[in-house]
DNA sequence: TAGATTGTTAATCGATTAACAATC
DNA sequence: TAGATTGTTAATCGATTAACAATC
């Protein structure tokens, strides 16, 4: 879904307004009326004989993404990974924004890393509720993960990035996205091995 | 197929011996026939009314991952990301091994990260063959990404790991796997936005 | 009007599940 | 031997593709 979207970044770039189903399938791979399946599913967009609106579709697709809204997101867990994160420019321009941090390391409680002090993860609950906060990135070691993800879920958090290397449990309001850089790599080394090529896009 | 390997860890930890397909199936939330079919896929692992003995079948899988053997990789690019990448401890243990930094930025050549000295990019091609470099894992701006994606295919590295937001073309022997933390996000805000909840498996 | 392209229904294809003979 | 479980073939299910009337 995230891929055609930036298709159609794509598209508008090129100055386009408006674009087959053709084309669209053509730039991603797959069949024509696929397209058309998918874009019917989310109302009535195209035009019998022109095609789809570029700037309309876009707005329906970031809708149904989410991306239209704003995501107050805290990052939890401030090792390598999660001081990078904060740093990560790749996030901003797309409405996620990290707007507070947390730790449970006493040491790094206080610290500033972009601009945001790092807060004791018992006040997780108390900063949720002032800020709004809607989503969690999860950079904790393997053995806390499944602890911290309970407090998150508890504090009323509905999303977790989680990049610990294990599987979370959480009740089924909440929705979890995995990115295991482990699992990435093992996949990478499989496809290099059984390959005489092909492309993925995990991400 | 990572999944599988994990679980039999699992069940290695507790001691078990053999496992069926029915046990492994339930683990994962698939059948035990779609089981039986990936393994067999494998060789003939299984003894009918025993199950499969899980130190053969871990064996077994770590060959077909192609995680028996020792992977050298490289990783470009020193931002953020790539320095929080160098330090991380998931890597390890797996048969990963960073060994050999590389940055475009000549304030970065020289600088020591987790005990390896930063090399210009120019020197890709002679330390790859010096040190049989595999992999590489790419963590440079979307701009610079398939221009260095371009230098390490001319190295014969076959596999590389992108965390560029952009899609790279490669030919056909080199394998990638794309890991953009922002349709990540996406893709978590779109499951929280539409969703009375479920939970999936990313990486 | 004629050409093009959508939305959707019917046909095809592949993947998942069920079933069962073979075997420990 | 009886119970259990595999590997594999047949049946089912869902997803992808093709086709076409509706429409710009």
């Amino acid at each position: 879904v995230s891929l055609y979207l930036r298709q159609l970044e794509a598209a508008q770039r090129q100055g386009l307004t408006t674009i087959t189903s053709r084309r669209l399938g053509s730039a991603l791979g797959i069949n024509d009326a696929q397209v058309r399946k998918d874009l019917a599913h989310l109302g009535q967009f195209g035009q019998p004989g022109i095609g789809y609106r570029v700037d309309d579709l876009t707005t329906a697709l970031r809708r149904t993404l989410g991306i239209d809204r704003d995501w107050p997101t805290a990052l939890i867990g401030l090792g390598n990974l999660g001081r990078a994160l904060v740093k990560y420019r790749g996030f901003r321009g797309r409405n996620f924004h990290i707007v507070s941090l947390f730790d449970n390391d006493a040491r790094k409680v206080g610290q500033t890393h972009g601009g945001l002090v790092v807060q004791p993860l018992e006040t997780l609950g108390d900063v949720a509720r002032e800020q709004g906060l809607t989503l969690a990135i999860l950079c904790i070691p393997a053995e806390a993960a499944q602890r911290v993800a309970d407090q998150v879920v508890a504090c009323g958090i509905t999303g977790i990035l989680n990049f610990a290397p294990v599987p979370l449990t959480v009740p089924p309001r909440v929705s979890v996205v995995a990115v295991d850089l482990s699992v990435q790599l093992e996949h990478l080394a499989y496809k290099v091995q059984n390959a005489k090529g092909g492309i993925s896009y995990a991400g």
